[in-house]
DNA sequence: CAGTATCCTCTGAGATACTG
DNA sequence: CAGTATCTCAGAGGATACTG
């Protein structure tokens, strides 16, 4: 898929309006919001950490914030929520005591591990690079 | 790269801690600090946007100003420095009257610019099923 | 045209305390 | 254990006006 045709995509909530030609090719809004909104999920805070954590199998909540360095309860709880209202993450409590509650990827969760992997190995690949340019930039 | 060889990279900024063994792989407190880096810049407001706008060669500031929806003068100016810092965006002024500034993906920027078409395109492919999923959890 | 400068608002998110 | 409920605050980001 090109990068025309992901900002053309045809947008399945109204019509989407072609703005008049202009000297480089523009966002049509709808798209320019899709876009958005998954990169807010996808570079939501604590999202792809929750993502690379639950990686190898079903993990627990009290595990989770242990795994996850500085996460609060609150943002972890509202995290798993967004998480799992997306249908990235599944939730599985069991009746026991103590109460258990297991999360763990999707087949939709997984697929979006990879992907997300992808810029995960670009950014370790480029990272001195990035250093670097930052350093000189802050340089004058 | 797996996402065990992301999440124990050795940093280059101090000695990485292993934490103790526990019941699921945890995160190095520098990686995860690293990741979120990136994902601060790739997840932020206008950077893709900006980035997928330039993609098929150099544009001025006005013409980004009017290609992306919604986006600030004092957004964009702020982005477009972030992005210059980063090394994915050049600037290049030309010394005429009106003033002219046109800015252009570095060979970095575009290489991000693949990775995260990869990105775009996963998005597009499940967005229906995320829109189900939402709103069948909005449901009930 | 291509930005800066200033003000102002509103939300993201941490800390803390409580509960089924 | 696995959350929820409040309080609080910094800062992301919009609107507006000004400038080289």
């Amino acid at each position: 898929m090109s990068v025309d045709e992901i900002r053309r995509r045809p947008s399945n909530t109204r019509a989407s309006v072609l703005r008049a030609p202009g000297p480089c090719a523009r966002w049509d809004d709808d798209n320019a919001a899709f876009i958005r909104e998954i990169l807010d999920l996808v570079g939501d805070k604590w999202s792809v950490l929750v993502i690379g954590t639950l990686a190898d199998g079903p993990v627990r909540y009290s595990d989770l914030a242990d795994a996850i360095p500085g996460v609060s309860q609150r943002m972890l709880t509202l995290t798993l929520k967004q998480l799992r209202r997306t249908g990235l993450v599944a939730r599985e409590a069991f009746a026991e005591v103590p109460p258990r509650v297991e999360y763990r990827l999707t087949p939709l969760g997984a697929s979006l591990l990879s992907t997300v992997l992808a810029l995960a190995e670009w950014s370790a690949e480029h990272f001195a690079e990035i250093r670097g340019n930052q350093l000189a930039y802050d340089r004058g």
